[in-house]
DNA sequence: GGTTCGTATGTGACATTGTCACTGCGCCTT
DNA sequence: AAGGCGCAGTGACAATGTCACATACGAACC
């Protein structure tokens, strides 16, 4: 078990709970894993120590939307709120990168919960930052305009990735819930501007200034 | 303090916490009353025990979208979450009917969390439920024909409420998240099928079987 | 160097939904 | 009876999504 891992075990799992500890699994999940399926139940609590888990809905026409994800420290919070409430899982969960995770049994959860403060806090806070995720992903997906979400997700991955970005059309259009032709005629339209530059699985920021102006246009 | 609100106490705050149920004061909310705003801070966690809030997010320009209700014996998620996240309101709450509420304060609330398993079980059955209506919110309002979602929507208000239902057409957008104009052509359209019968503030539902069949397409 | 194949992208025509700017209607108040 | 106000109807247009293709690029393999 590496470091980061045993850090959060202890931040979760503190004195007095040491017992618990145990009875958690680590596992490594490699990129393009499905970790969780629409309709299954829902038997672990899971914690990504380092990697990213990306849940989303696909629909049956095979367009899909991403709705969050889950990096680093951050728990699913679907599998939470499904462990107690039983309900199945209302979306998936594809892992991202290769993917670190503790598995938390149902039973050490429940535990966890009763026991723990600093446990319950770490719950909820990652139920808090979901919940307010998913509002904030239903308002843009209903009131914004689609050419504002894309420049909003061209300035996201430019800042946090290396330059330029390597996505496909159909990459960008699963992530807004928008269907490919439509983000290949606005990355033309920002292309023409000079705004970016297009290769195959390639869009070059050129003028952030330009598209991070679109992008704060939220009214 | 009424039966209901006393045996809700009684359940979530149970013998050993009976101290806790002096703290958490009962309040009555008449209609159209705004629980909570965008943006602010959460200070107690509300629990409905009679009535109906509605959980909405405003656009700039109008539009509207209802994101769920909380009703009888649930708790509003959003100040569950925001009260350990620390996170402001993402949206809006507002009563529909005269509404009889439990507000409980913040340190009560976590330390019912702390003590009572029945508590935690409440409170995260909730935060499933939410969860679960939230993202079904997005795959509808991003996948979904209007058509479709209007159809479902009169098929549950012919069935929960009296008929005719009292509606605008504004109204029914606002819980969609579309336009009056959509709506109201929607309808016109329904109408000329002889689906449904119309009149001011006011729609029939007519032939309950051809509003189902459309609603059940989920494709 | 060419050929081939899978994937990515380009494009036009059309359908659906949202926006805008009005009109007209019904009901209540004065 | 006359306004006034909220509700509903409508046409023109804009934005987005859908469909059916055509093309273009790059890797792998002769």
């Amino acid at each position: 078990m590496n470091r980061a891992a045993r850090a959060l075990l202890e931040r979760l799992f503190p004195t007095g709970l040491e017992h618990l500890r145990a009875r958690v699994e680590e596992v490594r999940l490699p990129a393009g894993q499905t970790v969780f399926r629409r309709g299954d139940p829902c038997r672990n609590y899971l914690l990504v120590v380092q990697g990213s888990v990306r849940v989303q809905v696909l629909a049956a026409n095979g367009r899909e939307i991403t709705l969050y994800r889950v990096r680093d420290g951050q728990s699913c919070v679907i599998t939470t709120a499904c462990l107690i409430s039983v309900e199945a899982y209302p979306a998936e969960g594809v892992t991202e990168v290769e993917t670190d995770a503790l598995v938390v049994p149902q039973p050490v959860f429940e535990q966890a919960l009763g026991s723990s403060a600093e446990f319950r806090r770490f719950v909820f806070a990652n139920q808090g930052q979901r919940l307010g995720d998913l509002i904030r992903r239903v308002e843009d997906v209903v009131f914004g305009r689609i050419d504002v979400r894309l420049a909003r997700l061209l300035m996201t991955l430019s800042e946090q990735g290396v330059r330029p970005i390597a996505t496909t059309h159909q990459q960008l259009a699963s992530e807004l819930g928008s269907a490919r032709e439509v983000i290949s005629r606005q990355l033309k339209q920002f292309a023409g501007r000079g705004w970016v530059g297009l290769g195959r699985g390639v869009v070059e920021v050129k003028m952030p200034t330009a598209l991070d102006e679109l992008a704060r246009q939220s009214d």
